[in-house]
DNA sequence: GCAAGTGGTTTCAAGTTGAAACCTATTGTG
DNA sequence: CACAATAGGTTTCAACTTGAAACCACTTGC
């Protein structure tokens, strides 16, 4: 082993993402960023994390431009850690993760949290895949291609 | 330290699913299982991964019902690894998280691959979320419930 | 002026990762 | 049939990461 290894140079782009938030914390951060939560402390309290490892991933998160940190809005010396724009588009990431925990990981008759639409207090619809003309598509209904096979097309 | 935390018991269904699939590898192994890899060697060659570590995350993967072995159709003594409907289930998180790298992660006129309606051969549509009604929701239009707020709505 | 709170960094033991070597069973090959 | 090659792993061990606790610096509250 010379290091972990990175995905940073991987073709793929469900490789290279990972580099960014494939550890255990970095999605949960990023959960509590869209939940409100702000400053090192609070994400430091809801996580349980120890300091040097949150310290750690939001620094990684700031570095990849997921967060980005702001002055206090209190005057305070300290700043805030803020989701930005390319941070709030994984949005659907943690939607897709949370039907799925939804329907795979609650126990029997256990209670859980589950996100629902404000005005209507209804659950959301679940995630669903289309084509560019609306037909509803399944896994095996797509595949991969490269900039070039589009051009062709 | 005692051990990696562990988040199986968290109350967070975000959390909890990144015990199945919270690491560097799992998501590509389920990746390149939906492109049709079955057998250890090819998942070896595909991701360039370690076998300790390959074997490793392939017996976590089944161990959380997400892959099963079948035995080789081929009446060879070995088996295959192949997604169960759980697994199928992490098409969406698959299919957000590319959408989310090739949204920030695909260098400046670089070629990289994407999702496509194999009919058509377009790419597919970015996913959305939607309520019960069929609104389109934002991050903000959305917030956590529990079961009990749920039955009481 | 001093204790408490916030936001970290440092230290170090224990756990994880990865490359390479090794093992075992099956499949070609001469 | 002997022999090598291939597939599918496990074992070993050093480097790296993680996490708990201690420590540090700066700001408040009293």
């Amino acid at each position: 082993m010379v290091k972990r290894t990175s995905h940073h140079q991987a073709d793929c782009l469900i490789a290279r993402p990972l580099d960014a938030i494939g550890d255990w914390w970095s999605l949960l951060i990023v959960r509590d960023a869209f939940d409100g939560l702000r400053r090192f402390g609070e994400f430091q309290k809801s996580l349980g994390v120890a300091k040097n490892i949150l310290s750690a991933r939001l620094r990684n998160l700031v570095a990849h431009g997921i967060l980005e940190t702001v002055p206090a809005p209190d005057g305070s010396a300290h700043h805030e850690y803020v989701l930005t724009q390319k941070g709030r588009g994984l949005f659907y990431v943690l939607v897709a993760l949370r039907q799925w925990g939804e329907t795979y990981f609650s126990g029997p008759g256990e209670p859980y949290t589950f996100m629902v639409d404000t005005q209507s207090g209804r659950p959301i619809r679940r995630l669903e895949v289309h084509a560019e003309d609306g037909r509803l598509l399944s896994p095996g209904d797509t595949r991969l291609a490269d900039f070039r096979n589009q051009e062709n097309s």
